[in-house]
DNA sequence: TTGAAAGCGCTACCAA
DNA sequence: TTGGTAGCGCTTTCAA
């Protein structure tokens, strides 16, 4: 496989190598017969820019990074598509991580990316806190958090209302007649997670009730995370005494916690309405259709991108100046398992 | 952000960059007080490899592609993890690209592969036959095919036995006591789709059974198609003459069935039976569960990447290499969406 | 508007 | 076992 070069094409087009890379990159003005002749010629020889002498003059991949927890959850895999649509619009590519929700893999990415000099990065971490954030900011890579905050300083975050879904859902509960409401919480320190947690307690107290510690039980925003907290819920509060709605961090939780209920043959939504965030396709499948609160995904992860981007582009002084925040609004999408004390 | 170079480090060290080289490449003997050295000085500066020289150098990227049609597909997804761990494994960096299952989509991120310079691309086409596949064999990257047959020559291939697969499916419902059965087909020219028929055809041959026309229908994989074509189904047949069980090409169409099924008041599984293939998450959770033919996704995505790496390290002459194609047994997975008859 | 030439950081050949 | 050095293919400054 002989490589075409740059100075092939030179000779073929009788022009010298800065002329032809004038051409390529529309760096420079080129007299328009000169330009025609260049092309031709680098046509004619199948000419593929050498990716490697670009990136080793320009010191830029036009590569991005995205990490996420877990690619298979439609959640991110939605993020990801609205991201990576800007990035390719862009023509840049992506490398796609999965960190599995392992710290240690996390890290590991990180390592590959700072390897791979990737322009920029847009993270999704399973904690609050990496150290592979710093190690990014470190080296000279910016960092755009989305649906989650991070502690690092200097990371703009793209995010959904969390803390306005948490409220909305719980209203809705309580304005379908539930009067006691518990909460399926997720995995300690998602910030997305406890912000919706928050909405909930602040929209209990707006209507003077309180929140009953026996009625709220965590997971790991895994289905089956969701059937044992609906179990555990069972044991501890016993079947006469259960809450009449429950809000659940997630549609996957919240799909098992229904799976859970009709096990233990507790009826959704008759004596038991159910609430989830995210509005993964599942939750309009199955039955009861899943009550939850929606987020632009797709334009979540696309505005990262963008982000991400403007950063790059930024270059060094990049980092310095402040970027705000992205706060997307949510929508309650009302279906049948939140119709508390209707009867299917 | 000055670059800490091997020059840096050689000088720190007080020894060549080529010593420099052949201790962090482990491309060479070096003996053991210089290569302390050598490491103590890396470590102290802070030296990351510069990527594009070395890649410039070696003509190698360590990158690798994966092109499949809908990353939020469970299928694909899990295909996606099994082949980049492996990748990672092996200190290779992978870019996944999603082509939304069209075509012009699927050229473009050929073309960015190209650019890359990947070393070697995993591929699941939407169409038999991609003018990209030529494209990449042509820029001299190899390229292994996932779940699909191609047209196109030197391709090796990862398959399940779907034929195998479409063949115990049908035989399960007429085990059961189904004695019509219907096929829902998958997209015209995705072999995945066309040898699960295949087998059905075989099925109801083997015993002696025709396969009625007026039973089959085509969706293109998604969950809405699969509710159209119960619909249509019952359109062309009316109600009273249903068959008792169909065979649906895929868990996501399977589910649709369902769903329209339920919607046009036909019990699952009492007076049909169903069917699917994938056993993606969605089917242990839908009501009824689905009765699917899963295959070892995971471990496809693992092998297939090994098949790459392979193809990569042989260079120039592996292409001449015939590999031959692995094709991986299927499993029929019980659930109550196949008991014909059965009143739930 | 174009050309000549230096050099990005690394590897590998040749020599010692 | 180590060092010197050419050159991978490209961009970009300087000069014409």
């Amino acid at each position: 496989m002989e490589e075409v070069t740059i100075l092939d094409v030179a000779e073929k087009a009788g022009v010298s190598p800065s002329t032809v890379s004038r051409v390529i990159n529309e760096s420079a003005p080129v007299a328009n017969e000169t330009r025609e002749k260049v092309n031709a010629a680098a046509e004619a020889l199948g000419y593929t820019p050498n990716k490697f002498a670009h990136a080793l003059r320009k010191q830029t991949s036009n590569v991005f990074g995205i990490i996420v927890p877990d690619i298979s959850n439609p959640f991110f895999s939605t993020l990801i598509r609205g991201a990576e649509g800007k990035f390719h619009e862009e023509n840049r590519s992506v490398i796609i991580c999965d960190t599995k929700g392992e710290t240690d893999k996390e890290q590991i990415n990180v390592e590959m990316l700072i390897k791979e000099r990737v322009d920029g990065v847009i993270v999704t971490s399973a904690e609050r806190e990496i150290k592979g954030l710093s190690r990014l900011l470190d080296s000279g890579i910016p960092v755009i958090a989305v649906d989650r905050k991070t502690k690092v300083d200097g990371i703009p975050t793209v995010m959904a209302d969390n803390e306005g879904a948490g409220r909305s859902a719980t209203e809705h509960l309580l304005d379908r007649g539930c009067d006691e409401i518990g909460f399926i919480r997720g995995p300690a320190g998602v910030s997305t997670a406890s912000e919706r947690f928050k909405g909930y307690r602040m929209a209990l107290r707006n209507r003077g009730l309180n929140v009953d510690r026996a009625f709220v039980t965590r997971g790991d925003f895994t289905f089956e995370s969701g059937r044992e907290a609906m179990r555990r819920l069972v044991e501890t509060n016993g079947r006469g005494s259960l809450p009449g709605g429950i809000v659940v961090a997630n549609d996957l939780m919240a799909v098992g916690v229904i799976r859970g209920a009709e096990e233990l043959e507790i009826e959704v939504p008759t004596s038991l309405a159910v609430v989830g965030f995210d509005d993964i396709l599942l939750s309009r499948l199955i039955n009861p259709p899943l009550t939850t609160v929606s987020a632009p995904t797709y334009e979540m992860g696309k505005i990262a991108a963008e982000l991400t981007l403007d950063r790059a582009e930024g270059g060094e002084e990049a980092g310095e100046v402040e970027m705000e925040d992205r706060v997307f609004e949510t929508e309650l999408v009302e279906r049948e398992s939140s119709q508390y004390g209707v009867k299917l």
